[in-house]
DNA sequence: GTGCTTGCAAATCGTTTGCAATAGC
DNA sequence: GCTATTGCAAACGATTTGCAAGCAC
């Protein structure tokens, strides 16, 4: 995690702060899980009891759009999301539902920019799918 | 489109073929639009009147299992479905929601196999997202 | 006090499930 | 006749919307 507080991260992508926007940007910075928005929000019920869904889903919204979260469809059953950090590959494990950090320099990652075609791109994502080191694990004891 | 036949596409796929499977897996091999299950349902309601759209989800789920087919999570509203063709990349416009296939000599494909970390990948997937030449094109004349 | 943010309740919509009717061998 | 497939209606679940109350400057 990056040295600067939550705080300013969220000035530095022109996000007004407030207490629901802090809570879920600092869940999204300090867990790598690849949260659900419905994940966010039971976690952060204990700490802002009045919390509703509805902030959650308007806040992630707002984070993706200041380029301060990403939002990942690797699973075709919830969205997820991810604190922006440099660029890497995703893994969904299809046996356990884990979703995996694959990092930069252990895979290639395409590049954003003119695509053929005449296209232009401004995100690019690399999804894999299989079974992670742990299931795999699991398969062997059976 | 391959040379061979819906009807020998499915037996190679070990799916037993009827009325419905058969339009279904056609209507992708015919249509490189990406649709959704409801694209497909819409279509082909015009031949076959009776046609649940319960049907075309157990179809295109039995497909996928089949490997005949290839679900795409690159859009975060609905899945979309293709054909199962040689690997390619996928861009996604973001202003009129088009899938636009990127040939595989032209983009950076990754492999499946053995990932850094001991997961193992089945299927791989590259998804760009942006603007495509059409909307660049409108967005000049505003 | 004005405008943005929050949060409740209801609506929406893609997808799945339960189950009875039907078709194919 | 038996088994797999189809299709209707209802259920489900994630996300969005409408709107009233609350907060901040």
């Amino acid at each position: 995690m990056d040295k600067i507080s939550t705080y300013d991260y969220l000035l530095q992508h022109q996000v007004k702060p407030s207490v629901q926007r802090l809570a879920v940007m600092d869940y999204l910075r300090k867990h790598k899980t690849h949260p659900t928005a419905d994940d966010i929000y039971v976690h952060l019920l204990k700490e802002i009891p009045t919390l509703s869904k509805t902030t959650v889903y308007n806040t992630l919204r707002l984070l993706v759009e200041h380029g301060a979260a990403r939002m990942l469809t690797i699973d075709e059953r919830n969205v997820c999301f991810d604190a922006m950090v440099e660029p890497h590959a995703h893994f969904l494990c299809t046996t356990c539902g884990r979703v995996y950090d694959l990092p930069t320099d252990e895979v290639s990652v395409a590049p954003v920019g003119d695509l053929p075609g005449g296209h232009k791109a401004v995100e690019a994502d690399l999804y894999y799918r299989g079974t992670c080191c742990h299931c795999l694990g699991a398969e062997l004891k059976n």
